[in-house]
DNA sequence: TTGAAACATGCTAAAACACGCATAATCAGA
DNA sequence: TCTGATTATGCGTGTTTTAGCATGTTTCAA
């Protein structure tokens, strides 16, 4: 076997599935390890991939790590909430839950439109409220320390008495197996009341999450109307969902 | 799984949550946690995390309100919040209205206090929710976009339904002749239904708002418990209230 | 104050590695 | 095709990296 041949069969199983193994290619290709280690150090130096120890793996795929992630997920979720902001109307009444994606939409928010928010996230609530046109409704409970919303059976409570346009909620895991997940049984409780008390639903992912699994089901994705990322809605990545009777955005 | 594939499974983690748990990695990779707190140290100190005992979080991850944003007369307001922390015992349930005050005594609360907390502001409520030992649980209803509390009809129904050791809440005027009064009518009507659900009632007022007068009252000055000011209960300026049925601090 | 969880540290075994060297494969020019 | 030069490959040896474990200590929350 030529090597150029056997570099680009490295190649080809680095694009396929963005890493190999030394031991990997050393055992399919019936060469030796120390092979396999020059022909990947000679990659590595043309800049084709990174070499770690044990193997190497795609430069792509190790890039975004590079980056300043907290750029990167910001500018996603800021992609996130100007699509959202298609979907609100005038004289809308929406329902949010809180996590950073709800503030970055709060903080975007036309000061021109005129609608109705219940919220269960005082952080979400006060940046609405900053918008001279909103109607902010805080929906009371007690607070959860790590998540900063508010839960309880007092939230189910008034959740129950409420109708709604639209509701907005970030997904924690999402896929097409188990349709929308969460980890934990208080927020669980919490979303389904909220997906109960609208009329529309409408799920904010960013990609990183889907096709990801918690332990507690929250909803099956025939539930939801609206399923919105950072990716163009035709991405390959969201194929599995684009069948599906669901709006993407 | 190669190492670096496996900060990145982190990395990934610690975007979609702003946080992680050594065990959780462990448990997801099947790996030691010494593996899981190397990669964590590791990561650390190439500045892509922080790291905390049990874990590590975002970088990106900033509480929204930062301490320093500078507050009128805040060491005056800090000199009132040690006076208050002196009324408050453990496993009391504790009503508080909103204002700057009000902040500043939720971030001075020591840690070890264990205590329940009813409050109208959200802005207070997050500021009390870091605090490991309390309770505390947001009276919901609509947000005013001036004030930045929960006020309305909802407030007052729940207000109604709910019986706390005490209550505190600033004043807007306070004087011998007229006792506690406001400007605005749906305050007074939330600030009246919080006394009624309070065993006791301590009133804040900074100095210079003493001996002012608003045009609706809230309440007389025998209803009031305790006054609390940054000045010396013997002080001149605080002898009008010096002999009434209230204790000064 | 106390017990459990998280931690730091050192150690071990195994894996991955680098290096030198011998051998095999490849290539260029006669 | 032959031959020498060049390159590529595999192997042995010793080193480094890695991951898990045992240990004693620190930290945290009840």
């Amino acid at each position: 076997m030529l090597k150029d041949e056997r570099q680009a069969f490295i190649m080809r199983q680095i694009n396929l599935h963005n890493k190999v193994l030394s031991t990997d290619i050393s055992a399919m290709l019936n060469i030796s390890e120390d092979t396999v280690r020059r022909d990947l150090k000679e990659m590595a130096e043309e800049g084709k991939v990174l070499k770690v120890h044990g193997g190497a793996i795609s430069r792509s795929f190790h890039y975004p790590f590079n980056a300043d992630n907290a750029v990167y997920a910001q500018s996603a979720k800021q992609q996130i909430a100007q699509k959202i902001i298609k979907l609100l109307k005038n004289d809308m009444v929406i329902l949010t839950g809180g996590g950073t994606t709800m503030i970055e939409l709060a903080k975007s928010i036309p000061d021109n439109l005129r609608a109705t928010f219940f919220t269960i996230s005082p952080l979400v609530a006060l940046e609405l409220v900053e918008h001279r046109n909103l109607t902010v409704i805080s929906i009371g409970g007690q607070l959860s320390p790590s998540s900063h919303v508010h839960m309880g059976a007092s939230v189910i409570n008034q959740l129950a008495d409420i109708k709604v346009d639209l509701c907005l909620l970030g997904a924690n895991g999402f896929s097409v197996q188990d349709g929308m997940t969460d980890s934990d049984w208080e927020v669980v409780q919490v979303k389904r009341a909220m997906i109960r008390a609208a009329k529309k639903l409408a799920i904010i992912s960013i990609a990183e999450k889907l096709n990801s699994s918690q332990r507690m089901k929250v909803c099956d994705l025939n539930q939801i109307n609206y399923l919105i990322t950072e990716l163009a809605p035709d991405n390959h990545f969201l194929s599995p969902y684009q069948q599906l009777d669901m709006e993407l955005l």
